[in-house]
DNA sequence: TTCATTTCTGTTAGCGATATCATACGAGCG
DNA sequence: CGCTCGTATGATATCGCTAACAGAAATGAA
């Protein structure tokens, strides 16, 4: 027994003030009362209805109606220690990480989880700051694109033991589990290709490596390729360039006047082989008759241009989706399995009419 | 003074008993504690360092890098009943709306906001729940694609009076505040000039209206011009399809096959136009002598085709970054100005080649 | 020096849910 | 009929933080 300050009666009578202007927020004592129930018997409810009886289940619907409560997540999170949220972080939001942010959602969805999607505009600087932030929301698991982070992000996550799926590119040591293809084999089967066609002399147009695994391990699937082969791939062969069609255009006419005689162009992106087919059939070079061109992604447009792009098949959607499941797989059992594992959904090699 | 139940000396001592295996998740008391402070001071150090000494506050920077302190969002948002999250509903996650999220996050960003996004797939009933969702969440405010939703969407958000903003379109009557520009105008605009050019038979090449209203509005820009102007545009003189690139072409043939005499095709989307100019080239059909191609978005493809296409220049960019800074300016001055506003960002009719 | 102001810091009571434990209630059985 | 046991419901103590107020310290004016 103790004496303390305050006034009974007054607390007995609720909040002594109102913080705020309260509004008109509707809680779960409010939906609870209306239906002559305890608030968890609304809890209960609504999470998980097979648990109470069909009456209080009946009552407690129809409360919900009527005061048009919206259950309050931050709450519900708080107290139970798990969000449901888990967040994607990206390099670019095009179509091409739409198609894995919809395999990811379509996932996701069902089983109730809400995705937090970020931008990194191919800077693991941002990505750091992303992962903070969402780390600070508290989701549940997160996925990220490639294999190179920061040591921050590396250091944050691992210490949070948050459950994390890479993806987009393979690696023998993920920092927890990936699952991708592997963008070296990808680059090395395109190139082995080209070669096989009875092209000497292939230019590369690649995207920018800096802060990025794909990119990098494409040019070096190109250049071992080229090596074993005994053909030039020195840096005047190699242009580097945002993945965007009019640097594919800028790539090839740079291409072109340092190797007139070039017979092939080995493209890390649709986008830039786009470009460049475009560019060179402005110039009146034949494709593929002069010179061969060859993409890597797939894209839509790859089949609908004339004539249509030899490219490489990424799983695109399945790399989302699949993520998707490695995580959910973990948060929904709770299995402790944080550790590694690789998961190679391949890639296929698209001959079309460009090469 | 009054006397309450309870025992100090064991309330003193801490939590009775520990739920769940708490983890290793360091609480704001801990950095207290270790820094030799209060909560609240710990508190403010993070959130308003200005309102705290010079000295407490690098005693809590101290105490936050030694522990590893991640705040908890949930926590603060609970208590300060503000998220600080934004979300945003689009139809579909590509490169034009990509633009649009880059303009809200470049704005959301330096202010501290995150961003959620939703992509419907164009259903409204996608979009009600993504909705609910969000609402649950406690999004500090909302984005919206357009101006046509379900009546229970509509509800939600004025009951809950959250902050909209809707964005690519224009209404006299927004839900409440909208940021865009007239896909209707821009749609007359772009057939005014057609029939300038002197072709007088021209199809529509459209996206699905259902549940669209950028779709509808820009197919009644076609037809109240092409009436005024007393030419054909019934049924058979339009197409709707999917904003993909093979279903231009599609689209293309269907147009072709009913109308063999068409001299020219207005595509609602650069995909479509794309698409059908490259089915046009394949068929060995003349652009623009034959038949001239008219795009809508000035996509990055558009100018980088050959012929480069004419199109409508939209503000992609800009409608993001406008309607996220009407949003903050609502968020963090506390006007409560929730009230019809109507900010046009105008389009242009970007004339190249294809006509 | 004294008192009124202005900072700065600490105490306390929630924010709106859920986990946990306690209790009530039937059903089944000897 | 009494007792055990399983299930449905309720009471209560958190979850980790911030708003609001209170008290302490510092500053300035008289």
């Amino acid at each position: 027994m103790s004496i303390s300050n305050g006034d009974d009666a007054e607390k007995a009578e609720g909040p002594i003030r109102q913080r705020r202007r309260a509004g008109e927020q509707v809680r779960m004592t409010d939906v609870a009362a209306r239906a002559g129930v305890s608030v968890m018997s609304v809890s209960r409810a609504i999470r998980d209805p097979e648990r109470v009886s069909p009456k209080i289940r009946a009552r407690v619907e129809k409360a919900m109606r009527e005061t048009g409560y919206v259950p309050n997540a931050l709450a519900s999170s708080l107290a139970s220690q798990r969000t449901r949220i888990v967040a994607a972080i990206v390099p670019f939001i095009n179509a091409s990480f739409g198609d894995t942010i919809r395999g990811i959602t379509d996932v996701l969805h069902p089983s109730g989880y809400e995705l937090l999607i970020g931008e990194t505009g191919h800077s693991m600087q941002v990505e750091e700051r992303l992962t903070d932030a969402f780390l600070s929301h508290r989701v549940d698991g997160l996925l990220l694109t490639g294999h190179s982070h920061t040591q921050g992000v590396r250091e944050r996550l691992q210490n949070l033991k948050v459950p994390v799926v890479e993806t987009w590119n393979l690696t023998e040591r993920p920092m927890d589990q990936i699952v991708g293809f592997s963008n070296y084999e990808a680059a090395r089967a395109m190139t082995r290709y080209l070669i096989g066609q009875g092209r000497r002399h292939i230019g590369y147009l690649g995207g920018i490596t800096k802060d990025n695994d794909r990119a990098t391990d494409r040019e070096r699937g190109y250049i071992d390729e080229m090596t074993v082969a005994n053909l030039p791939c020195d840096r005047s062969l190699r242009s580097y360039r945002k993945l965007e069609f009019r640097h594919g255009g800028e790539g090839c006419e740079e291409l072109l006047e340092r190797h007139p005689d070039i017979d092939a162009i080995f493209a890390a992106s649709d986008m830039l082989a786009v470009g460049a087919l475009f560019r060179c059939i402005k110039r009146g070079i034949a494709v593929p008759d002069d010179i061969a061109i060859a993409g890597f992604d797939d894209s839509d447009i790859s089949s609908a241009i004339h004539p249509a792009l030899t490219t490489v098949r990424v799983p695109r959607y399945e790399m989302g989706s699949r993520a998707a499941q490695m995580l959910l797989q973990r948060l929904d059992t709770d299995e402790e399995t944080y550790g590694q594992k690789v998961v190679d959904l391949g890639f296929e090699i698209l001959i079309r009419d460009s090469t």
